[in-house]
Order: structure tokens, then C-alpha cells, then sequence
DNA sequence: AGAAGGACCTGCACGC
DNA sequence: TGCGTGCAGGTCCTTC
């Protein structure tokens, strides 16, 4: 489900509600494909330890738990990371545990003053999972977006043969860009999802870093996009979706031009533009 | 090597 | 009302 704005402000928002708590217990659901670490050893490694930290890396969730002595570094030996990915679906929720579980629910952690951090997701793509070895910290599969700088953007997109909306949504490359802002900001830098990534010039290639970086600032501001299910730590919605100039508005006037949205497919996945703005 | 296509899941909106 | 179809913010594996 969730993108680089989404993901950020649900950690965000989990961070400020549960960072210095300790984890009391550990439940799983025992959904096979939702755990990539058994379930054992993730409770094992949880339980009655202390939340230090809830950060985003990429579109993954980062949450550092340590002994409480080393509470204030994730970098210290004794300190374990929770590696959490929402997929399409997952929600993550902190809890007073007299509200009823959600279907879906796969792990609640306990926390010390009662309250539950529970993890629910109904089309089980999310995964739950402990960063090996630590205390190497995770770092993601890519380059963050937000801080690249353009030179080593134009280097990781130069080489490319794809389109530049398939290597957009190539985790590898970039990490956390997903459907609805690659769309986006492809609008807002004036080029063609269908367009090839090495054929860009370094000015097209500029712009498009600036949109990536304005579009996803804005988005983090308004707390992200709600489509449909997305909610954020205390489960209120987003409102960025109200900014969007191009993703599932087929059909409809382009907001700069009137032509109406283009839907095609690229990578498996529904692309939009409009084919007058975007060259 | 790199790219396309299907698989993995459930739920919702829509048309008949 | 109820059924079938198509769609969904992501990744991973297989095939070509």
C-alpha cells in the first residue's frame, strides 16, 4: 500500500507514541508468509526489551529495540531491528487494549503502560522480519530520495534502458517510490512515463529530482495519500491524495490543460499522463 | 544482464 | 440480492 509518505508518517507517528516503551509480550498470528524470520525468534528477540527508535528507511519500517541501558544508541551491541514492510494493505496501530482486534490482525506487541502495537493486514503482501547481523544498522536496497544529490541521481538513472517510470518504481535504484509518486511527479517534470530512461537529458533528469523531492515533501506534509485504506498511527487519513494531478484521474481534464488523463500499462502496473503536458 | 509476466492475497466498486 | 469482473499504493520468482 504505502509509499515513502505514507510509510514516514505512520513511523513518525509511531515513534512519538511508543519510543522508551518496553515490549511486555510479543502475539503473531501465525500467517506463514507474513513472518520472514520465524515467530519465535522475533518474540524471542522482543520480548522485554525496550523500544529505542521507529524510523523509515526506504518503504520499510526500521524499529530499534535494545536492552535498556543502551536505549539511546541503535548502533550499540544488545540492539536488535524489527524490519517491518506494509505491502499493499498493512496498517500499523497503537492501541488502548479494550478496542477490539481488527480482522487481519498478525502481531500485536504489548507494550509496559498496556497499550498494543498492533500490526493488521488484510491481503498479507506486508512482511515482518529482524535485520541480520546486527548491530549493522539497515540501510534498504537503494538510495534514499530525499537526500540524493543530482549528480549520483543522473548516475543511477543514466544507464538505464527501461522507462523511466519502471526505474522509478526499481527499489534497487531509488527506495521508496511507488505508484502514485512516480506518476506524480513524472506529471510535474513535464516527461513521458513511456520515455526511456537513458535517453533523458541531465536537464529533463533535474527535473524530475526536484519534482521527486517537492512531491514527496508536500505529501509527507499533508500526511500522506488515503486512496482507500491508508491511515496513519492513530488512524486518521491523509490528504494529499487531493493534490493529485494525474494518478487514477483517467479520463478527466488534466488540471493545467484540460486534455483528458491517459491510462496505459508500464511494468505491470496502471500508469497515468497526460499526453499533452508530458513530452 | 535485464526486462516482462505471473503469482501471491483480500476487498471493494461496478455492471448485469 | 447476488454473482462475475476488474481494479488496487508492492515485491518476488520464473521465463525469455
Amino acid at each position: 500500500m504505502p509509499e515513502l509518505p505514507e510509510v514516514e508518517t505512520i513511523a513518525a507517528g509511531v515513534h512519538a507514541r511508543v519510543h522508551g516503551q518496553r515490549i511486555a509480550r510479543v502475539w503473531t498470528s501465525g500467517a506463514p508468509q507474513t513472518f520472514k524470520t520465524p515467530e519465535a525468534e522475533i518474540a524471542a528477540a522482543l520480548a522485554g526489551s525496550r523500544i529505542a527508535s521507529v524510523r523509515r528507511v526506504g518503504k520499510t519500517i526500521v524499529m530499534t529495540v535494545g536492552a535498556p541501558s543502551f536505549a539511546a544508541s541503535s548502533q550499540r551491541v544488545g540492539s536488535v531491528e524489527l524490519l517491518i514492510h506494509l505491502g499493499m494493505t498493512g496498517r500499523l496501530l497503537v492501541s488502548a487494549p479494550e478496542i477490539p482486534l481488527a480482522p487481519h490482525t498478525h502481531a500485536v506487541l504489548t507494550l509496559g503502560d498496556g497499550r498494543e502495537l498492533r500490526f493488521v493486514d488484510p491481503r498479507r503482501f506486508g512482511r515482518l522480519s529482524l535485520h541480520a547481523p546486527p548491530p549493522t544498522t539497515y540501510t534498504g536496497p537503494g538510495r534514499e530520495p530525499l537526500t540524493i544529490t543530482l549528480d549520483d541521481f543522473i548516475a543511477l538513472f543514466h544507464p538505464r534502458r527501461t522507462p523511466i517510470k519502471a526505474a522509478l518504481l526499481d527499489q534497487s535504484l531509488l527506495h521508496g517510490i511507488g505508484n502514485i509518486y512516480a506518476d506524480e511527479s513524472l506529471f510535474r517534470a513535464a516527461i513521458r512515463p513511456t520515455r526511456q530512461s537513458a535517453r533523458l537529458t541531465r536537464a529533463e533528469l533535474a527535473r524530475l529530482r526536484t519534482a521527486l523531492v517537492k512531491v514527496l515533501r508536500h505529501a509527507i506534509e499533508l500526511g500522506g495519500s488515503s486512496v482507500s485504506d491508508y491511515v496513519d498511527a492513530d488512524g486518521a487519513r491523509g490528504f494529499f491524495q487531493l493534490q493529485h494531478k494525474v494518478y487514477r484521474r483517467t479520463g478527466q481534464p488534466c488540471r493545467v490543460c484540460k486534455t483528458p488523463i491517459r491510462r496505459i500499462q508500464i511494468a505491470g502496473r496502471s500508469t497515468h499522463f497526460c499526453p499533452s503536458c508530458q513530452m
